[in-house]
DNA sequence: CAAAACATATAGCCTGGGCTATAGTTCATT
DNA sequence: AATGAACTATAGCCCAGGCTATATGTTTTG
């Protein structure tokens, strides 16, 4: 069995990741959004994230605490400079990780649906290591 | 953009990967602690994953609630038969993202820690392709 | 074999992230 | 400009998964 104590570390890690990962889908959705159409309206994050609009309200409220977004009642959505930054960060890693995975072989389909959830949890280390894997298998 | 409903799903299905990575972490680490000293014990369980005894005790609750563990009041925790089964498509998993990560050239120390996340999200077509790398960079 | 040490359980709290139902705003259209 | 449709907000609920403090068992040891 592994070290005991590194064990716990990795396993804190992971669920502190956890807690950024909801802000990132968001921050990342937001800008999209907003490149998109011009702007985030609640309606629409609710529908591509496949949630009530409560529960965007909500995160809204969560990350406009914590300084990655501004909002007005009845408004839409904008991202501040730390939102913009962690969505420029998040959009770049999903995009390495899906192509990693399409690189790999993997069909386009399942890569969307793993790299949702890998790209989470992807250091910067192992993240280097699937751009040069990219870069070698071109 | 990608197709609204497609997306939802995707954020969906990283939902519920959620929901299962807790017990396939615990019931991982009950395996493993079983196998290396005999049982599983609470503190054993809670040390290893940086986490206090009473959220320890929860979550066993939870487990033994969905029928993937049997334990009794002042006693170690035993898997039931679909707690094993868990633990072993889950263990499984583990290795062959953590072999992969270092086959690809990641370093072991990240690896250990990246596996612990990416693990749970990982399909069966992507975990085929890892084996494949794995076996082909050999 | 009693007492201390240790392990486990319970109570009660918090936050996050879901939901439905209801209320309030804004916008477009006639 | 008024009204209906669409959107947004609020209230109030639920569960998971954390925590600390306290109580209750179990084991070890003097």
């Amino acid at each position: 069995m592994p070290d005991a104590d590194k064990q716990a570390a990795n396993f804190q890690r992971v669920r502190e990741a956890h807690q950024v990962e909801v802000a990132e889908d968001y921050v990342e959705l937001i800008a999209d959004l907003i490149e998109a159409t011009g702007e985030a309206r609640a309606a629409d994050i609710a529908r591509r994230l496949g949630v009530s609009h409560p529960t965007v309200v909500k995160a809204i409220g969560r990350l406009q605490r914590d300084g990655l977004v501004e909002s007005l009642p009845y408004r839409s959505v904008f991202l501040t400079e730390s939102g913009r930054a962690m969505a420029e960060r998040s959009k770049r890693r999903h995009e390495v990780v899906l192509g990693f995975l399409k690189a790999l072989g993997v069909a386009d389909e399942t890569a969307e649906r793993d790299a949702e959830g890998i790209e989470h949890h992807v250091s910067d280390e192992t993240l280097s290591a699937f751009e040069r894997f990219i870069r070698d298998s071109r």
